[in-house]
DNA sequence: TGTTCTAAGTTATATCCTATTACATTCGCG
DNA sequence: CGCGAATGTAATAGGATATAACTTAGAACA
């Protein structure tokens, strides 16, 4: 497992870690520029290896980005769960809403290489993407903390998941600038959350109420 | 104003609408395959022309993408148009959602483009593409049927604008077929559609008290 | 320990794309 | 009619993806 540093001075044949050095050096491009800013070729220069050699480790630049979006995944999954970890007066889904903003923002490149590109919806059923995305969908019903009642849950999950996306990609289009900030991001996302909270609570006295009536 | 066609039997010098016939051409690449399918080597092969042509009227790949993205602005904002002024049993609001919610997964390319790049963001604030942006946006505040009162149409715009974007993307990223499917993309709309016009109805109400308690 | 197989790199090359420069043609206006 | 600006063309530079054929070193086994 020779690093990359390693590889630059020492100066061997095989890099040693040429695949995840890929990825890594990917999320760094990729941070600003979104998926455009990733070239294999200049990759391939920053490492010190020669252009064809990242097609030892990927079939294509497709391949690449696919496994740079997992990686995103994880990353973010493990953000989500640090949010959700840390005690805080905040409610756990006021905290993952409040992460995800972050995220999308600060990281807007890599967001949209993770929910704006067509990688993911291209991804197989049980490939490696796939499962990352999963993953980290099961957190926002985590944060729900909600009982598992029918559907509810992973519907109310939906809406929030929903609303967030969509702050993140209207404040990145600059609807929340200049005269046309009539709400901050974080207040729309507040009352997102809320508005969760409070369906939420609704639909399961319902389901409870109709079980009991049912039975 | 020579078409396309009249171009390829005709044979003459200049195109006589190359510009437009650009842009035409290029929605239509983008339509399946966004920002990325459009090549400007391509659309000038296809239109006939040489490929330096296309640099006459647009100084680069970014400003071509613009234009693009100016002119499917302006179709949505004709299609919102056409779905609100539709006579139908639902409300304004809820056909611009639905039309918006259509259009985002018929035309999932140039949705894209408009919503998922940094084009938009880039738009200088004159530019041709920022007023498209804002007119669009201006529908949705029209399609609210509410009575300006102070900023409050503005924030609940913003607030279904941004949640119908985010089930696009979510429903895009196929996180509604298969075992996820706990709920529709229409009914998730219809939700949040609803959820607006409470959360109006209510806002209004109460800034109508605070005015006559005020006065 | 030495041989061999294979994973991982290299050089060379084909093809496509963006973009610029210098040159050619046509349109429209005085 | 003639001239200038707009709009084409041909030639070319430079960068990216990707493949083919060759090379090196690591590991695996006798």
């Amino acid at each position: 497992m020779r690093s990359q540093l390693a590889r630059k001075s020492e100066k061997t044949y095989h890099h040693g870690d040429l695949r995840d050095a890929l990825i890594k050096a990917a999320l760094r491009e990729a941070e600003q520029g979104g998926a455009e800013a990733i070239s294999i070729k200049a990759l391939a220069r920053q490492l010190g290896v020669s252009q064809p050699a990242p097609y030892r480790h990927f079939a294509d630049r497709e391949a690449l980005l696919a496994a740079v979006t997992a990686e995103a995944f994880r990353q973010f999954s493990t953000l989500l769960r640090e949010a959700m970890a840390k005690p805080s007066k905040q409610s756990k889904l006021s905290r993952l809403a409040l992460a995800t903003l972050d995220f999308g923002l600060r990281r807007n490149g890599i967001y949209r290489l993770m929910f704006a590109s067509r990688t993911v919806s291209c991804a197989a059923k049980g490939s490696e993407l796939h499962e990352a995305t999963r993953a980290t969908f099961a957190l926002v019903i985590e944060a729900l903390e909600a009982p598992a009642v029918g559907y509810l849950r992973e519907r109310q999950a939906l809406k929030i998941w929903a609303a967030l996306h969509g702050v993140v990609m209207l404040a990145e289009q600059g609807l929340f600038t200049g005269e046309a900030a009539h709400a901050t991001r974080e207040e729309l996302v507040e009352d997102f959350v809320n508005e969760t909270k409070a369906a939420l609570a609704v639909a399961i006295k319902d389901a409870r109420r109709r079980t009991k009536a049912g039975a």
